[in-house]
DNA sequence: AATGAATGAGTTTTCATTCAT
DNA sequence: TATGAATGAAAACTCATTCAT
């Protein structure tokens, strides 16, 4: 009664990771469908079994992206009480990633470079969305923590979302230009700079520096 | 000597302008010959008679937009004496020109894509590496200056370098950002924050805040 | 002797007969296995163990589309005396299942299309020929049965041959027309002018007109 | 200024004729592009500077064959007097051009199988109908013009036009089974009993056969 | 010098068929 | 026996590039 045995769903999580290779290595128009096939060790033919066009298959790698993000995030907070340490150490965790896997990074490339080119392609634009909200959300949420436990200042409540903001785009320049020339600057000593100047304006007390 | 060695030139600029619309929108990979030839009103041809290939055309646009960045930037910080000042308008000018044209910016994507796509393509690396190379020295010397004239810290000297760095990161995230989700988040206020957060930890005097 | 058999020769025809339809409505080369068996419900391998291939699939649906045509013929003309009559009801009762079942039609092109593109598959020929044989004969013995009882002229005898080639000729322009452009003209009416004028030049009598 | 001279359009024709063949041979979905190209002596690529699409390649030669067609019936029916011979000839015509070219009556077969296929492909099916419309304004207009000049009866004008729709079936049903079996049959035989009958039912005073 | 005609390699996608379970 | 997984050949179509005029 029953064919082949195969899991349909971890074939298609194999593929979708060749495929992210591919992605952020390339882009998502200079890939293609047969290299991936290819990479991945199976048939041209195989691929449309698992995914009905090279759009979906763009759009299932990017869901699994993601949640790979996302999952790592969510361990990188877990279990550190101060907030301010944490929040340290997380720009750390994800400074680590950058330098571990510079070309997962080049994912997000490719999303943003469809972004331009097609404005109304609200399924990416919403995943993209999605995973930056909740980057910020973490960020926001720690601040607060700070601020209720007496860490930050007072003030730093009404910046928290500002500050949530700031700190993405900033961590998001980072990896772009590491991408672009990853020996011409120490990200890990970049990235306490600006922890030291944004823990300078927010920690209570004169001329109190974090370090 | 002859006329139509500037003829040449000129067309090759005209030709290299429309191309490079093209490449923000679409990215190199997915930007056709023809259709640039089109949008130039020159003939299919004609492309070959100017650029021997279209990564010769690449390379040319993008000189081209790096020369239009410099001139620019140059043009921005020319005529205001205060360091200060001229740091905050530089911030402010560069953000107004990603919100008046923000596909240009989409080039910058298009170049770090093919950056991490070919690894040792030197000739695009030199060419982004030093238009950084020249905002940060920009960034670098206003910081110096205002130290010289004690309008920043002493300490900030040696701090120049990476603020510098710091700061071209912060901005290449920001329009990053904008170019994903251009209604997001404002872009004149993220700057402002910034700004006065490193300001804030540059300035002389106890508690002194800049505006 | 065992049961398998029966049941094999059942799920031929229901599979057959599901082919059947996709070819009417799409024709051979357009009609895909996987389709057919997904419509049939059953597995695309099972396809394989009912049919050698696309070819055989063909050939039986065919086969089980001429078995039908001629026992409809068969029950069309049974049990109505008069020679005369039975014409008119046979070509009735013809109308009404191209009205009725216009896409079975279908399947006619398709085999006439096969037959022009492989001129010496013998297969479909003989299966088509015989077809046509069929429906020719049952038209030639009415016009003997009326002229034999006197209600057709004698010289219909000879041209009864010639006759039922041109009924059967009219019949096919007449489902064709009807299959374009539906609504385009009466069939029953074009049915009927095609008859009266053939009576009336068979049947015996000054002026005589058959209604 | 000018590059390599070509007349577009009579290349268009020349590829359109190539493929008509082809279509007529095997109908559309199982004529290729490549194929085409190959038999009309270019390279695949060709095809697409004169045809955006395959699709258009169709329509393009479908209008090709639906003139020649019409000029074909215009060149007939000019300079003969006599309608009743006029339409004989007429017939004759029809049925030496499909003895001579059987394989051009299959674009017919491939145009109507699409019509059953895509029931609202208003693109064929407006020009099917037109084709088929002009050929009924062309026997109608004989009847009339017969009944005009005394040569048919009176009763035959309110008939004309179910005569004329008649008519083509006849046709239409005469060229497939040609096509099916071409040595079944007499064309020409069947076209004069056709003939005869009808003009047998139209002409005025009793017994008068046609001849 | 300028151009468009020509093209084959390469892209996405479909499908008849085979095979392991 | 029944099935779906796997696949390569082939289809429609794109595009950088060459070349004749």
């Amino acid at each position: 009664m029953s064919p082949k045995i195969v899991d349909r769903n971890e074939k298609r999580k194999q593929i979708g990771f060749v495929a992210l290779k591919h992605f952020a290595k390339y882009g998502f128009s200079a890939s293609s469908m047969s290299r991936i096939a290819n990479a991945a060790g199976v048939g041209k033919g195989t691929m449309y079994e698992y995914f009905s066009s090279k759009e979906e298959l763009i759009n299932f790698s990017l869901t699994l992206y993601v949640e790979q993000i996302e999952q790592k995030v969510a361990s990188l907070i877990a279990g550190i009480p101060n907030p301010k340490t944490r929040l340290r150490n997380y720009l750390h965790e994800v400074i680590q990633a950058i330098k571990n896997d510079p070309y997962t990074m080049g994912v997000l490339l490719a999303v943003f470079k469809k972004l331009v080119s097609d404005s109304q392609d609200t399924e990416h634009t919403a995943l993209l969305r999605g995973m930056f909200q909740s980057a910020r959300t973490a960020i926001y949420n720690m601040i607060i923590e700070g601020v209720d436990k007496g860490i930050f200042r007072p003030e730093a409540r009404q910046s928290a979302q500002s500050i949530a903001f700031n700190m993405i785009a900033f961590i998001d320049g980072l990896w772009l230009h590491a991408l672009a020339d990853p020996r011409a600057f120490d990200l890990t000593a970049q990235a306490n700079d600006y922890l030291d100047r944004l823990f300078y304006s927010i920690t209570p007390g004169p001329k109190q520096i974090d370090n």
